[in-house]
RNA sequence: GUGGGUGUAGCUCAGUUGGUUAGAGCGCCGGAUUGUGGAUCCGGAGGUCGCGGGUUCAAUUCCCGUCACUCACCCCA
């Protein structure tokens, strides 16, 4: 007989998140909800694909995202339909229809999730990626952007992540960047022959990309380009300043690149963003900014904004094992035999009814082999339950790592299990 | 979308200027040890050499194509 199927494959770039890798992303993800809860955020769950005109309005149109790299589709009636390439977009549109006013304990949102966006796959980006975001709604006080940042930065920090480094930006309200342009591209037209092809193009299409280009040559080009910040208005420039004296009473340390440019149109003033040095080329690990405009573009009425949004598929990879949490203890459960098997079955429910992580391997049936199976597990102890135990009414508790054995009554062996394990856990604390 | 690298056992990889039954380590299964795991020793199973075509008496090896994985560019978290 030959086999003709073929096996069926994941598709490129979207991975599977194994049971190893779990426990990484159990840490990850409660640090943001603690985090978030902490900074008074809220959870919310938006769908994972909206109307596709949602992102191509809340993006830009001309943004490489909404241009190339969408997962769109037709819905059976012909509606557009986009899987989200981001969460604000969709945060935002939850917002607004369900109206400012009647959601007022929620100015402050957070979601989890996996965004969309078909790129070339490599080190650190999918095409089914996770982030983690929050939203400040509502205030346009420099101490809304400052407890975003804040917030940000301590998830790093509680996560332990090296090699970090904040940088932040002002783009100005929509004015100083129209009066900043025009100077840009005057600038750029008189370096025309030294960039590269892409930048060319850039000059009119969107010049603020320029100078984020890391072709060398470009960027020796335009080390004397007009800087943004020298464009601000007096009270875009006083809103910086108030961020970056409000970081600095609270010691987050940053930079300000006057290059930072985020991808998404919708930002305005404020713009940031972590990068970690212990990543490969795809080392922005965290970013964001100020959306003034975005609700009055989703067709809201105007509300300031301030958020960001962490790749946890690239903070998992930089993870330090030393962030994960000791291991609980708990009972394997080896029992044998015609009358030990069933009284270790009972065991195991018993012990599981008191919250005592309980498992045994039923297609292990002799001792030898069941402890095997316990030591594969990495199981710390293990309940021997064999025909002469129930005999003489009694269990062996073996701890697997000293090999002390300690017996215990048949018919109260689950609750002084239990205490057993109880003693040695407040034993440890105070060690 | 563009470029580079890599596809040989479950995993990590060797592989002879192209030549008979393609190897190692780890893992897995069994035994030494029929009520005590890890260690040691002994034995065993497991491979369309990514796929398709070409050159050749002969291809895992050379050529072409293709697919997959991967890194980087672009861009982004």
């Amino acid at each position: 007989m030959q086999r003709t199927v073929t096996v069926i494959r994941g598709i490129k770039g979207i991975k599977d998140i194994t049971p190893e890798q779990m426990p990484k992303w159990s840490v990850v993800e409660q640090t943001a909800h603690a985090l978030a809860h902490s900074f008074g955020f809220h959870e919310i769950r938006i769908p994972v694909f909206e109307k596709t005109e949602l992102y191509v309005h809340g993006i830009g149109g001309a943004t490489d995202i909404v241009e190339k790299e969408m997962y769109t589709f037709p819905d059976k009636d012909g509606t557009s339909l986009t899987l989200r390439p981001e969460g604000t977009a969709g945060v935002v549109r939850a917002f607004i229809e369900r109206g400012l006013k009647t959601y007022q304990p929620s100015r402050k949102l957070y979601y989890i999730g996996p965004m969309f966006r078909h790129e070339r796959p490599q080190a650190g980006r999918l095409r089914q990626f996770h982030q983690f975001g929050v939203e400040f709604v509502g205030s346009v006080e420099p101490s809304a952007d400052v407890e975003v940042i804040t917030l940000l930065w301590r998830f790093f920090s509680a996560l332990r992540l090296p090699g970090l480094s904040l940088e932040l930006n002002s783009l100005g309200v929509l004015m100083d960047r129209q009066t900043y342009k025009k100077d840009l591209v005057a600038f750029l037209k008189t370096k025309e022959d030294l960039l590269c092809e892409n930048c060319r193009r850039r000059v009119d299409a969107n010049p603020l990309r320029a100078l984020d280009c890391k072709v060398p040559r470009c960027r020796e080009a335009t080390t004397e380009a007009p800087y943004l910040t020298d464009f601000l208005s007096p009270s875009s420039k006083e809103h910086f300043d108030r961020v970056l004296q409000g970081l600095q009473a609270l010691a987050i340390p940053y930079s300000i690149n006057p290059r930072l440019v985020r991808g998404l149109d919708y930002y305005s003033m404020t713009t940031f963003e972590v990068s970690c040095s212990a990543l490969g080329a795809q080392n922005a690990i965290g970013a964001g900014g100020r959306y003034d405009d975005l609700f009055e573009t989703l067709g809201g009425t105007p509300t300031p904004a301030v958020g960001f949004a962490i790749g946890l598929d690239r903070v998992i990879l930089a993870l330090p094992e030393a962030t994960l949490p000791a291991r609980e203890p708990w009972i394997f459960v080896a029992s044998f035999g015609e009358k030990g098997r069933p009284a270790g079955l009972s065991l195991l429910d018993s012990l599981r009814s008191k919250h005592v992580k309980a498992d045994t391997d039923y297609n292990a049936s002799t001792l030898k082999t069941l402890l095997r199976s316990a030591d594969r597990l990495g199981a710390p102890y293990v309940v021997i339950l064999g025909d002469d135990e129930v005999t003489n009414n009694q269990v062996i508790l073996r701890n697997m790592a000293t090999k002390e054995q300690e017996n215990y009554p048949l018919d109260v062996a689950s609750s002084a299990i239990l205490s057993r394990l109880r003693f040695q856990q407040t034993r440890r604390n105070i060690n």
